[in-house]
DNA sequence: TGCTTTCCGAAATGATTGTAACAGAAATTG
DNA sequence: CAATTTCTGTTACAATCATTTCGGAAAGCA
């Protein structure tokens, strides 16, 4: 009995590939190489696109095991429901068998529906502007986070510390600040995080710093934090998740597209930084070599 | 001059909805609850699936700006190749013109590439036995993380922390380490994230728990980290990026969905425990109530 | 080279599709 | 309640589609 019922469309086709002929393989190929869109409509259009006949598609169809064209088409059809269900997990649809209800897909889902809302609302400009004032090294960064959100500042931080200098972390220790402040010239750039419910030291530590003349951005999720409103740029992130909590995973990849244009703009100076970093870390022994 | 051009299939029919009469709008509704799937194959079994005539199908299609079905359907499987292609950014399509050069959309398939890569590599068996150890009120937890996970450790504890007690962040700063190690008898766990260049400290903190007797997860990259021979469980999580360094976004989704886990197990406990941090948070008064 | 086998597309055919025209039903209006 | 408009399905038909048939081209073999 052939596994080839259990097997995907594409899998099956991929594994036929050596058996056809060589018109068969060259409708073959094209499809795979607009999967699956290719092959969603009339034969005659797919003949004419991979440059043979529509009997050799038929033939094609059948030698994969299907009735014939619209047999095959179906099929496609149902893996493109599949496809376009769930980005993730297409791997458990058979494993599990009921509807996923497992945490990992459940969380998968939620998590791939936040980027999807969150990048598909970024304004690519004030995105950019972003990036702008990060990677002007005459500006000096400072950045803070709530109770959630300070890992996420700290990891803004210990990152954009290979990339350029003067970068600091603030604490939710408020007494960190005066120093800090001391030091904040109109021009440097705060980066607060702000996420429900919002905290009030952050807030504070915004209006602060717009006395200071800085330029403030704020990290934020879809209900916009007050600390917003004294704000240059905001970046709203969507955070919904099937938890008691909600997900920062959007404000993770926002913190980290922003690391990467910045490290892109500055790259000649980056560059040689970060080869001066990795001979320092190397003498000092912390690292192991990967082999 | 209509803006309808620009827009995509679905925002279209839900716009025009409203405007649409009985059979129309059950043919459209039907195509929302099923889309796009459902507008995939013949006039005649979308009808039959929607319980209308062929007719109604045909003038929907017009109504909505469309010369006929087989135009509506084109334009729909030119949507279906959009969103196949990039899980995200399909807001882009229309803006940029070009091939999403743009780093934020880059970066977006990057990380919905690893997230695929890592939920559909996960072990659940593998995930519900560490999720359960976590959970397990007579263990400690403990916590360490490298120089770029040192976040990610960070923001497991703080989280961890409200769900259950006795958990412990360790710093990279190694001083801190023999009180806990005190403290750490067998049936501990040790939670390390190493990811390449892998840290000779998580190595080393890792070989001393063990000896110690704790359950050690290791959550890593798919190069696996050296301290993975060692530990019970292991996790890995894909990093690739465009950009000088590693996305340690699945790595934070694999946290988070600990964190609901984990919260959904010890869901009596960490309720009560929840709100009376509420209260305790409240009284402090360093939270503005969200309105 | 001749013979066979395999492969491929033009042509023919039946089936299905998508659409226009029409007519009855339903809703609306005066 | 009749008149009118709007809506919807049945019917009819042209267009397209998918498939089978068949002849010739290409490749393999003696």
């Amino acid at each position: 009995m052939p596994m080839d019922l259990a097997l995907g469309v594409e899998d099956k086709m991929r594994a036929a590939l050596p058996d056809l002929t060589r018109a068969e393989r060259q409708v073959a190929t094209h499809i795979l190489r607009h999967y699956p869109v290719a092959a969603l409509g009339s034969i005659t259009a797919l003949a004419r696109a991979a440059e043979v006949s529509t009997p050799t598609v038929v033939r094609l169809c059948q030698k994969l095991g299907y009735r014939g064209y619209p047999d095959y088409q179906s099929a496609l059809r149902g893996e493109v429901e599949a496809m376009l269900e769930s980005p993730l997990v297409k791997h458990d649809r058979w494993a599990g068998g009921a509807p996923d209800t497992h945490i990992l897909n459940r969380f998968a889902d939620a998590v791939v529906a936040n980027l999807q809302a969150t990048f598909s609302q970024i304004d690519h400009a004030d995105f950019d502007q972003v990036a702008g004032l990060l990677a002007d090294p005459s500006r000096r960064i400072f950045a803070m986070g709530g109770r959630i959100t300070h890992a996420h500042a700290d990891y803004l931080v210990s990152l954009m510390k290979v990339v350029r200098p003067e970068v600091t972390l603030l604490s939710d220790m408020s007494n960190t600040w005066p120093p800090a402040l001391l030091d904040m010239t109109p021009g440097d750039v705060l980066v607060a995080f702000d996420i429900r419910r919002y905290e009030n030291s952050v807030l504070q530590l915004v209006e602060l710093a717009v006395e200071q003349g800085a330029e403030v951005v704020v990290i934020t999720d879809r209900w916009v934090s007050p600390a917003a409103a004294h704000a240059r740029h905001t970046l709203t992130a969507h955070i919904e998740a099937p938890s008691a909590w909600d997900s920062t995973v959007s404000i993770l990849v926002l913190v980290e597209t922003l690391l990467a244009a910045v490290q892109s703009r500055t790259w000649d100076a980056t560059q040689e930084r970060m080869t001066r970093l990795e001979t320092l870390y190397d003498r000092s022994r912390f690292f192991r070599r990967h082999r």
